[in-house]
DNA sequence: ACATTAAATGCAAACGTTTGCATAAGTTTT
DNA sequence: AAAACTTATGCAAACGTTTGCATTTAATGT
């Protein structure tokens, strides 16, 4: 024989009191005075009655939850994204659920799907790799934030860093350092983020009279460390090798610090590297290398907090907005060419 | 004028049915003829119904939703436990939603208290680091299991690997290797897992004739880079420098691989180096650390496994149940002292 | 003293699904 | 052909909370 759980009711039989009454003085209504707010919170700690949420989500036609759809869990930056978005769906009473799409259509429509039976009262999303149209998007009748890989010629809230402005960024400090011959190690230029890295790293060439060489620029799948060897062993084999290298992420210019390091280059004096997202890795490394903070905390934050605006928004004015967010160059070993260190 | 959603009623209107049949041609019921399930499950289509699924908790009393606690979601262990939790509950169609004590015990409290709201059917956790007694997780009528930082002296379920024995084995490997003078670098002894790594590290000194040297353990209080780099340093000032070291986790593990090689010591051939946990960079840096495999992944799964079936579990006679993982020492270069390596 | 207003509480329906039990129709057994 | 099943469907209540509206009581104004 177990035990039933305290609801409403009881506490409105104990008291002599409506379950309505009861409901509002729990929820503080301004119409209960303070004297039955006060008896019944104490009765309601005294029989130890704990809320409903389901019920009360049930009639209100409201969750206070957010769907997540990640690619994966486990990969830092969207860890980092993840946190973010907790941290502050926390603190705005709102919880959680995370979804991992690995990457496939398949999954991440299944995703939506299960989203749709209205568990959530707004999603946040980074597409999949195969995404590449947004149909199972527009069927939601709750709001969507897109972060980092967002959809294209397609109306939807989103949060993104300025990749071709951080590559120019990124390409430009190298040059300023004096190098000349720089080589870029992309991702996959499907992607929207690797595309606009490609394509600042070209324009800060361009813009500061250096040309573009084919062979200085190599491409990958994922951005994997082994792919970033393979491609640091090319720039090697060539005739006039690069002296300075922007990579797509940090893995890459991990292997390429590696691969020159290995083959009796010095960084940064023969060679400079620079990476992008600033992953633990990039200042433990030796040298420590220079990234692009690709503020991922900062995105998952920006992301429930947009999201949560559009939620609560009465004013339904506003149907989609984007949000950029400014990234830093953090400047390392990897880059100090110039300059002496005496730090320890 | 916002159009509402399909319900079961209005399907059941639309076909002459009563609700309870469409509800259970929907749920596959073996008492509803296929001719009405087809009829059904195609005017569902048609209309574009889709479940409630907060109603459909709400009446069943169940939510078919996992509840997390995990000091921060951005470590990469735990990031990794959330991926095999999430893996394995996707499978048995559960979700998940997530919560970051950040190694409060406020705040783990607090989040006791939403789960206890009884969004979710069972809860897997991971204490905080402030934890010292299990009163709030003894309320939740859900089961719970642990992982990692489990509950002392208290019934419940866990799942852990079994830090004594690695550590023994990562001991034992050095030993093996032909160290003589092995240091440790250890974590908070009141975390029992770093606690139980120190006394494995002393069992296979003690085991193999070697004596402990005090001088040659060194504490960190979390076993960030920064401290190992400390500790590392405090072993090189040593009389009797150590030959090896069995460093907790893998951070302090590429600490004292960079402290010793920038002092101009070889690795492994003048001290040998074992991490633990597997991080990424273990297989990164240069030389690859030797390191234990934690089995993070496998962890959550086992976890959420474990979970669910005591959710589900008719006969209620199974009140805990713990599982240990078997790790493995997986041996890279930084401690391949004899061995010849020709591989690229 | 009576009408008006304000403050506090109660009533009852509603949210969409599920489920035990009843019922109807069809089938087999005697 | 009646009795006993089987099969398929319907009825109605229930889950616990919230909310618009009604009602009661108290307070204020004239």
């Amino acid at each position: 024989m177990k035990k039933r759980r305290i609801t409403l009711k009881d506490l409105a039989n104990e008291l002599n009191l409506a379950p309505s009454t009861i409901s509002r003085a729990i929820a503080n209504h301004p119409a209960i005075s303070e004297a039955t707010k006060k008896i019944v919170n104490q009765k309601a700690k005294e029989l130890g009655f704990i809320p409903n949420s389901i019920a009360s989500s049930f009639r209100k036609k409201k969750t206070t939850s957010l769907g997540i759809i990640v690619p994966r869990i486990d990969i830092h930056f969207h860890s980092l994204v993840i946190s973010g978005i907790e941290e502050f769906a926390y603190k705005a009473s709102y919880n959680v659920t995370i979804f991992q799409s690995k990457d496939s259509l398949d999954r991440e429509l299944e995703i939506v799907r299960i989203l749709q039976t209205k568990m959530v009262d707004g999603i946040i999303a980074c597409l999949s790799l195969e995404t590449d149209n947004y149909e199972h998007f527009k069927k939601l009748e709750v709001p969507v934030v897109f972060y980092d890989r967002v959809p294209e010629n397609y109306e939807a809230s989103k949060v993104v860093i300025n990749d071709f402005e951080s590559a120019i960024k990124a390409t430009e400090h190298l040059i300023s350092i004096g190098c000349k011959r720089i080589a870029h190690i992309a991702g996959n230029p499907a992607t929207s983020i690797f595309k606009a890295r490609l394509e600042g790293y070209k324009a800060a060439l361009t813009k500061n009279n250096l040309p573009i060489k084919h062979n200085l620029i190599e491409y990958t799948k994922e951005l994997s460390y082994e792919e970033g060897v393979k491609c640091a062993k090319r720039f090697l084999k060539l005739q006039g090798k690069p002296d300075g290298i922007f990579c797509a992420n940090d893995y890459t210019a991990v292997s390429a610090l590696q691969v020159f390091k290995k083959a009796n280059y010095e960084i940064p004096k023969d060679v400079a590297v620079i990476g992008f997202s600033n992953y633990p890795i990039s200042k433990i490394i030796e040298p420590k290398i220079t990234t692009v903070n690709d503020r991922a905390f900062e995105m998952g934050q920006a992301a429930a907090n947009l999201l949560i605006r559009q939620i609560e928004e009465k004013n339904e004015i506003i149907s989609s907005e984007t949000i950029v967010l400014e990234t830093q160059l953090i400047i390392r070993k990897s880059t100090k060419k110039n300059i002496h260190t005496n730090t320890p």
